[in-house]
DNA sequence: ACAACACATAAGTATTTGCTTATACGTTGT
DNA sequence: ACAACGTATAAGCAAATACTTATGTGTTGT
């Protein structure tokens, strides 16, 4: 059997990487191109498309491509997973957020 | 040099590994000491001091010695550096969390 | 058509990681 | 005091991971 692994298991283990972390961060500034990508970072074209891969794969970005490039950017809703594991676990957060939820339920009535 | 890793970077890899994640999951049930983890799960004790130790040097987590048992709980801020990395880039959340934040300023008022 | 470019994939490797068993450490009850 | 218990640490190992270089796949300009 192939591994089961879901997607909240990819998100987590894609944003475990510092590399990777700082390649998505770097997207959050805009899009890229894997070659500006590669420029940014001290490590080799490959590298860069394979955490690339992972981030996709994760949901948390998204090629387009354009020519002979293929430009990235930051998947809107791709931490949504992430948030929502979070605020399942509000109760032990500090007392803003748990006030902040319970705003977010009124106003979804 | 010593690996020079942020707390942010520890938390990402503690939560990174399922197992870790569903210890820490349990924990939210409740404080429960290191033999009550180990029955839940399919791991060895040593297994589960090591996830332990790692989150609690992520600072999820906390431990109490009473009598021979140690009883671990959830360190209620340890989510804080999460939530504020993830708030960071919050403009490519969902339009949801965009409310919720703009409620959320309304409220500091 | 073809050379150069941009990117992805393949294959190999060193390091890290998550587990195990064995053992040390600390506490308690008798 | 000492045996049993609860936990942490040590040592070792198989698997996963993050890189590398080499090569494959598309695309463009001339």
């Amino acid at each position: 059997m192939t591994s089961a692994t879901t997607l909240e298991d990819k998100i987590f283990l894609a944003l475990a990487d510092p590399s990777r972390r700082a390649i998505f961060e770097s997207l959050t500034g805009g899009e890229a191109a894997v070659k500006d990508l590669t420029a940014r970072f001290d490590i080799s074209q490959p590298a860069v498309s394979q955490h690339l891969a992972a981030l996709r794969e994760a949901g948390l970005v998204q090629g387009r491509r354009e020519g002979r490039h293929v430009y990235y950017r930051v998947e809107p809703r791709g931490l949504t997973p992430l948030v929502d594991w979070i605020t399942h676990y509000r109760a032990f957060w500090t007392e803003r957020v748990g006030k902040l939820e319970r705003l977010l339920e009124r106003m979804d009535k």
